[in-house]
DNA sequence: TTACGAATTAGAATAATTCTAAATTTGCAC
DNA sequence: GTGCAAATTTAGAATTATTCTAATTCGTAA
């Protein structure tokens, strides 16, 4: 199995035919590829710009459509600020994410060692959360050694 | 200074003319009165609906002027799930969001005792935070004593 | 090779929100 | 109270991200 955790540009020709049972077909492979190049958290349409470049063909609608399959099958999350337009980041680890509001770079945040906000909330017994998100503006301090995974 | 934490029908003539620096309008008192009446996250247009029922002449575009006043300063808070039209929150306490994805209701949720968020991440030096957004989605179960504050 | 289901495509449609410009209201100076 | 400027409201048009539609193309397996 291929790592999707890599940050080197990867040729989509290496993914295999199929992943977590999603058909990888050129455009996947395409569209995850981009994902996986460079990790600045592209929208929809930041992901069809440079798609197109190596496949001129492809539409708006068809990197939609792979973003969502792409989503749905948990290969890539999608990420929201407020009302902005989605972005999409192929990083699986369990992290949120902080919005630079001078740079409007997106940064992914982890969690300290074993915490996990389920740990830190009030919920009544029987709650079982299969989504979340974590979403933070601001200042983001620059430091030598945080980085985005 | 009036409480807006209470949750019982207030009458919208019982604002000040001016809260936090912003004029309290017929309108914007009316929208503030309908968010504070039902605590049930209503979107921009579930607002509008309410709202005509006691002012027939609101329009849409002002309900959207007012949440966004209000929700500027900090009277209100923008309640966001993913992609879905935004909601609206007078719950002033540090809180975050459940939306049950049975009943499709949203729960506010709080940290237990002293936590804070930014105790548990992983931020670099300097780092400030000016805005966050927790949503959680899943089943909440339901308890005797969990209730929308 | 053919056939069939899945995927892609272009363009239209949708829906939440924002914008525009005109009308109304408000607070304030006189 | 009157008049005026500024702020607010309003209806409707505009915008924009995203989804839908229907036709075409592709990929695979017989």
């Amino acid at each position: 199995m291929i790592s999707l955790e890599q940050n080197t540009n990867p040729d989509p020709s290496d993914f295999p035919s199929e992943i977590e049972g999603l058909r990888m077909t050129k455009q996947r492979r395409e569209v995850l590829a981009v994902l996986l190049a460079e990790r600045d958290h592209p929208t929809a349409n930041d992901v069809f710009l440079r798609s197109q470049q190596r496949m001129a063909t492809i539409s708006l609608a068809t990197v939609y459509n792979c973003l969502e399959a792409l989503v749905s099958h948990n290969l890539v999350r999608q990420v929201n600020f407020e009302r902005e337009s989605s972005r999409y980041c192929p990083n699986l680890a369990d992290h949120c994410h902080f919005q630079d509001e001078e740079s409007g770079m997106i940064h992914d945040v982890v969690f300290k060692d074993g915490v996990k906000l389920e740990d830190i909330l009030v919920l009544p017994q029987g709650t079982d959360i299969s989504h979340l998100e974590i979403s933070l503006k601001g200042h983001f301090g620059q430091s030598k050694n945080h980085k985005t995974p």
